[in-house]
DNA sequence: TGTACATCAGTGAACGCGCGTTCACTGATGTAC
DNA sequence: TGTACATCAGTGAACGCGCGTTCACTGATGTAC
C-alpha cells in the first residue's frame, strides 16, 4: 500500500502553482495524477486514518475522503461505484487486520487455553485500538443479500475460532456443543468489546484477560 | 402514555379545516395543540415508532418525527432542547423496558440456573424484536459525561444481572470473581444479541438458548 | 357567568450546511507509427 | 527517436435532498376579575 505520487504528477502540480502564482493563462482544471491503482490505495489508506480519528463510521463519506486526501469527490467514481462499494472496501481491509492480529496473537501464546485467551484479548484489544473501523466492519450490510462477500471473511475467523475451541474440548464431543461453545466464546468476545466501547465497561487489560479466559468447558 | 387530543384542538382543527374548505380569510398558521404534556408523549411514542421500521436509528431526526406526528418541526423545541435531549429521552424509555421484560422473564422462570437463562433470552429477543432501539439504547454518548443518567440506568440492570450470578455461584467466592461471572454474562448476551443484529449468525430461539445457558461456573 | 388578558405551545419561512451523484469537460499518459 | 492520437483519470459546477436550528409571529388555553 505505498501511497508515492509519480513523477509526471509532481511536474503537473508545479506547472499549477506557476500558473497560478503569475497569474498566466491556464488551463480549466489543474489535476492531481496518481499512477494506476494509486488513487484507489490511497483511498483506503484516507478511510483507514478518518476512521482511526473518530469512534464511529459517520465521518466517512464520499466528499469527506476526497477532501481528506486532496482529491475532487468525482474522482473517487473512477475507482468506486459508489459510497456503499467505499465502505465496503474499507470494512475488507479492516476484517484482514483483525484476522491477521488475531493470527498473529494465537501463534505468539501457543495453542491451548493461553492461546486461545490471546486470541480474545486481541479481538478486544483491535476493537478498542480501532473503534470506528471495528464497528465498521460488523455493520449490518443495507441489501442483506450483498454481504455474502464479506459473510465469508467473517466465517472464516469464525471457522478458525471453533477449530480452536474443538482443540481445547475433550474429544468425541458431538458437533453441536462445538458449534455452541465456539459461538459462545464469539459472543464474549465481540459483546465485552462493544460494551467498552459504548461506555458501559471501562477498558482494563487484565479484567478483559479474564473475562475472557473462560471456566473450563464442562 | 395516552395520546387523545383535547376536545378544544378538535374544535380547532375543524374550524381551521372549514376556513381552509370555503376559503374564509383566515388565520396565517393553524395549530395542532395538545394538552400539556402530550405532545411529549407523543414525540416519544413517535420516535419508537420510527425505530420500530427501521434497523438503525439514523431515520430518527427532530424533522421525520415531527412529520410522523403531524407537527412541525419547531414545535418540538417546546419540549426537548435539542435533538441530543430527544434521542436521549426515547433511549430511556427503552432501557426502562429492557429492563423490564428483563425481570418478567427472570421471575416467571423462577430463580436459579433457568431463570437467570431466561434473563438472558429475553435480553436477546428483546434486540432482535426492537433492533433500532436496542441500538439507541447502547449508542455511545456524544459527550461521554452526559452518560452518566443513562449509565445509572444501564448500571442497574447491570446490578440485577451480578445479583442473580452471586445467587447461582458456590457461596464464599471472592468479589472479584463475582463481578466477573457477571461481566462475563452481560457480554456473551450482549454480543449475541448484536451478531444476530449484524447478520453474522442467525436468530434460532433453541440455539440462543443454549449459548446463553453457561457451562456450570466452576 | 361573562369578559379581558397574559402566557406560551404552536406556526411557516428562512438560514447554512454537507451530502451523494450527474454532467460535460480537459489534459496527462501510454501507444502506434 | 520523435510525433500524432486515443484513452480515460482527473476536474469544477450544478442538481436536489434532508438535516438542525433561529426567528418573529399568532392564536388557543387558563385565570383573574
Amino acid at each position: 500500500m505505498t501511497l508515492g505520487k509519480s513523477i509526471r504528477n509532481v511536474y503537473a502540480v508545479n506547472m499549477n502553482a506557476n500558473a497560478n502564482s503569475v497569474n498566466i493563462k491556464r488551463p480549466r482544471a489543474s489535476k492531481q495524477s496518481y499512477h494506476h491503482g494509486d488513487l484507489r490505495e490511497a483511498a483506503l489508506q484516507g478511510g483507514l486514518d478518518i476512521l482511526a480519528e473518530s469512534e464511529g463510521y459517520d465521518g466517512l463519506g464520499l466528499r469527506a475522503l476526497a477532501r481528506k486526501i486532496g482529491v475532487s469527490a468525482t474522482a473517487l467514481y473512477r475507482h468506486f461505484p459508489d459510497k456503499e462499494a467505499l465502505l465496503s472496501a474499507v470494512a475488507t481491509e479492516g476484517m484482514e487486520r483483525l484476522g491477521k492480529i488475531q493470527k498473529e496473537a494465537s501463534q505468539a501464546a501457543g495453542g491451548g487455553r493461553e492461546g486461545f485467551a490471546a486470541k480474545g484479548v486481541a479481538y478486544v484489544e483491535f476493537a478498542v485500538t480501532n473503534p470506528a473501523l471495528f464497528r465498521l466492519v460488523f455493520r449490518q450490510a443495507p441489501g442483506a443479500d450483498l454481504l455474502n462477500a464479506e459473510l465469508s471473511e467473517v466465517g472464516t475467523a469464525m471457522a478458525g475460532l471453533r477449530e480452536h475451541v474443538t482443540d481445547m474440548m475433550p474429544s468425541g464431543i458431538s458437533e453441536e456443543s462445538q458449534k455452541i461453545a465456539a459461538l459462545q466464546a464469539w459472543s464474549l468476545v465481540h459483546g465485552l468489546a462493544l460494551l467498552i466501547l459504548d461506555r458501559q465497561v471501562e477498558f482494563e487489560p487484565e479484567l478483559v484477560r479474564q473475562v475472557v479466559m473462560l471456566p473450563r468447558l464442562s
